[in-house]
RNA sequence: GGACCCGUAGCUCAGGGGUAGAGCGUUCGGCUUACAUCCGAAAGGUCAGAGGUUCGAAACCUCUCGGGUCCACCA
């Protein structure tokens, strides 16, 4: 054996040769049990991140069910990640000085197909150089024409069903990124904002959005609050900045007298409360502010014998930018006589897009909307009757909290790098009717036999799709794979995403296939830099795991981000702890040295010894012997339990601490003497012991436990398709 | 306004009713032919605070303080 573990050249070695032997494919062996899981597919067109090299904990149970014998499939795959690569490919053509309103739909569908075809490859290479047993045979990517088709077949079932509706609803529209987005997407920041008292009629009324007041359609009170009770149902003449409109007053016991004055302005077309009012009410939701953010005074400029002074004033405002248009209203509700008080230090929580961080303008736009009780309210009961299990289990109440707290889910998107919605209008007879189909182009309209018709332009949220994953994956795959690994058995990613993708799963899968899709969700902490702070470009804190492979080895990797952190808690990592963990492989093939070193000194003395991992003999005397093989037992069980219970952190402790301080501090110490003098059952023990070790350490370490087996028991067969160690 | 998590050695974290643990760091001593990517030894903590349950609490319960995360239609 080399003095040094190479690992550069050795770990990739070995990850070919695993390939090519088709370790990662099942057989076809349907009377063994069958264990699987789909791999959260990263982004077809990205790097890997630190993050992704958590999927080293499916891993570990991959490998350990192969190992135990099951019939073992994880299944890879490429997400195409629809908004998110929109947006990073906006930002290449921002650098080319172009945008997306350079191009019609098809050509911008093409080029970023292209951009994501020219980056494929690395993902997938990343995900081998650090060990992942994936079966590559069976990869899906989320755009492949199969996939698609499953997709929209959902989609017409909702609508056969019933269950989808298309709405003109206030969306969460960034005018920005130019698209609508589901509740999840809106990021709430605190943001402290100048509110202001104002002259309403008879009333004063505080706001923060002077600007919507254009399209304010009534006033509305608490019906308890007696200060106002006199004035419900009343019309009210209002001086605006437009000239005077007529208001009425209407209760809503949802208005907190306590804030501002106790009364409020009612805007249906900017504000989803107030958008509520309006139905229940019947007030109209005009909006005042188009979908590029600006303001929008048409309406009022194309009137007749308008006042000049107002004309002047909606003049200014026309096509300007929302906080641009404010600061010029405070100006001119100053010059009115009409804005009473300001409080500058106003602090609320305001919408803003995830990605760009622009304000959200809840706007009216007509999306198609999942109903989503009805699919939230099974999934809760899957989990209520235990049927998905959760790991850790507190996870569980998080996602329960959620599935009862989903409100109806928009799932059009304005974008167009996704799968298109099929439903379709005709432009003939003008029929409000959508006619939806599961992918192909009708041929004629049904109410009046036109063929012109026109396919909504809009794509589906990327989560209504990967929502779909872990059945379709399996529906497109080889013959037999849904009927023999659906339920897959554990669903394993990270914490931040049981809302967006683990409850659109269970909702999904039960729908569609009437199936849950997975019996074990298990959530894993987020990467964190030393100091447990989120891992960022800015903050120059990021750790890249393929430098660090290449620097101390897959395995180190691996094995430091399971050791020493319960798991589903955040995980800190550096550098330094990454190095210590190296020190640990090298420690890994210094025993493996001092077992060959002393193996071929006994072959020079003639000693007899069987090398391969030959029992030892039940009644040993020697009590280090005896100490180290109940210790081993005890490791043996303490590997396996944390695996089954999902505490891998557990396991990787106990095997650190036997192989180190156990095996090679204490016992090698021990025994040295006993091997100058060619005792073989010493050898014999400590050759076994940690052969056993190795097997159990295989699924975290994959790469280096097969090398040193491999130069200790000569042509022995792998071991990733031993057999786990049973005690003794 | 709710919900959840965390506060244990200098740092990062395990533990979890019965003499306080690991990794990294620090100090001292060792190149003992497997390993200096190492070995041996040591220093270092009234386990955030208060009260309660108990023969016994860092652990269980209540509250307080401090830190973090998530949810909610506060105009």
């Amino acid at each position: 054996m080399d003095k040094v573990y190479k690992h550069q050249d050795i770990e990739k070695e070995w990850y070919s040769l695993w390939e090519k032997e088709g370790y990662f494919t099942p057989g076809n062996d349907k009377t063994k049990k069958q264990f699987s899981i789909i791999l959260p597919p990263p982004n077809a067109n990205a790097d890997l991140h630190l993050g992704h090299a958590m999927y080293v904990i499916e891993d570990i149970m991959i490998r350990y069910h192969r190992m135990k014998g099951d019939a073992t499939l994880w299944l890879p795959g490429a997400d195409h990640a629809g908004f998110e690569t929109q947006f990073v490919f906006e930002k290449i053509l921002q650098k080319k000085g172009k945008s997306r309103f350079d191009f019609d739909s098809e050509t911008l569908y093409k080029m970023i197909w292209d951009f994501v075809q020219a980056n494929r490859g690395n993902m997938e290479n990343q995900l081998k150089r650090l060990g992942f047993s994936l079966d590559w045979t069976r990869q899906v990517f989320t755009l492949d024409a199969k996939i698609i088709k499953i997709v929209q077949q959902t989609f017409k079932k909702l609508y056969d069903d019933g269950l989808l509706y298309r709405s003109k609803r206030l969306v969460n529209y960034c005018t920005r990124c130019g698209t609508g987005f589901s509740d999840l997407e809106v990021k709430y920041v605190e943001r402290v904002d100048p509110l202001y008292y104002m002259k309403y009629g008879p009333f004063t009324i505080a706001t923060s959005r002077p600007e919507t007041k254009f399209r304010d359609t009534a006033l509305a009170v608490n019906p308890k609050d007696k200060r106002y009770k006199e004035t419900i149902g009343k019309t009210y003449e209002i001086m605006g900045l437009l000239g005077p409109i007529k208001m009425k007053v209407i209760p809503d016991p949802l208005v907190d007298p306590k804030f501002g004055t106790g009364i409020m302005k009612v805007t249906p077309a900017h504000d989803p409360h107030d958008f509520e009012l309006g139905q229940k009410f019947d007030l109209p939701a005009t909006p005042i502010i188009d979908f590029s953010g600006k303001m929008d005074f048409s309406w009022f400029l194309s009137q007749k014998n308008i006042n000049p002074k107002y004309k002047a004033r909606a003049e200014k405002y026309h096509g300007k930018k929302v906080l641009a248009v404010r600061t010029m209203m405070v100006e001119d509700l100053k010059e009115d006589d009409l804005l009473l008080k300001t409080d500058e230090n106003y602090t609320h929580r305001i919408g803003t897009c995830y990605k760009c961080g622009t304000v959200i303008e809840p706007l009216p736009l007509p999306q198609w909307y999942i109903k989503i009780r009805p699919l939230a309210d099974a999934a809760v009961k899957a989990i209520l009757s235990k049927k998905i299990k959760f790991a850790p289990k507190k996870q569980e109440k998080t996602a329960l909290q959620w599935l009862n707290n989903f409100h109806d889910w928009n799932i059009s998107r304005q974008i167009v790098w996704g799968i298109r919605i099929p439903a379709w209008k005709c432009l003939k007879c003008g029929s409000d009717e959508w006619i939806v189909t599961s992918g192909e182009k009708p041929d004629k309209c049904p109410n009046c036999r036109g063929t012109d018709l026109e396919q909504d332009k809009d794509t589906f949220d990327t989560w209504f799709s990967s929502g779909q994953w872990p059945f379709a994956t399996l529906q497109v795959n080889h013959e037999g794979d849904y009927e023999y690994f659906y339920p897959t058995s554990v669903m394993e990613t990270g914490y931040d995403i049981l809302p967006w993708w683990v409850c659109r799963m269970i909702m999904l899968g039960i729908y569609a296939v009437g199936e849950i899709p997975f019996q074990t969700v298990c959530l894993h902490g987020l990467v964190r830099d030393k100091n447990g702070r989120k891992m960022s470009k800015s903050k120059g804190n990021v750790i890249n795991p393929l430098v660090m492979a290449d620097l101390y080895g897959a395995d180190a990797l691996r094995f430091a981000l399971i050791y020493g952190t319960a798991f589903g808690n955040d995980v800190p990592m550096s550098e330094d702890k990454i190095r210590g963990m190296r020190n640990f492989s090298n420690k890994l093939w210094n025993i493996g040295r001092f077992i060959k070193m002393n193996f071929e000194s006994f072959q020079n003395e003639k000693k007899s010894i069987d090398l391969k991992s030959k029992i030892p003999e039940k009644n040993l005397t020697d009590q280090n012997d005896q100490k180290l093989l109940r210790d081993l037992d005890a490791v043996i069980k303490n590997t396996t339990k944390s695996i089954e219970e999902y505490r891998f952190d557990k396991g990787a402790e106990s095997l650190y601490e036997f192989i180190w301080h156990n095996l090679a501090d204490k016992y090698i110490e021990s025994v040295k003497e006993r091997l100058k003098n060619y005792d073989e059952k010493a050898l014999n023990v400590l050759t076994y012991v940690f052969l056993t070790s190795l097997k159990l350490l295989h699924p975290f370490m994959p790469f280096i436990t097969e090398e040193i087996n491999k130069q200790l028991s000569g042509k022995n067969s792998p071991l990733i398709i031993s057999t786990w160690p049973k005690l003794l």
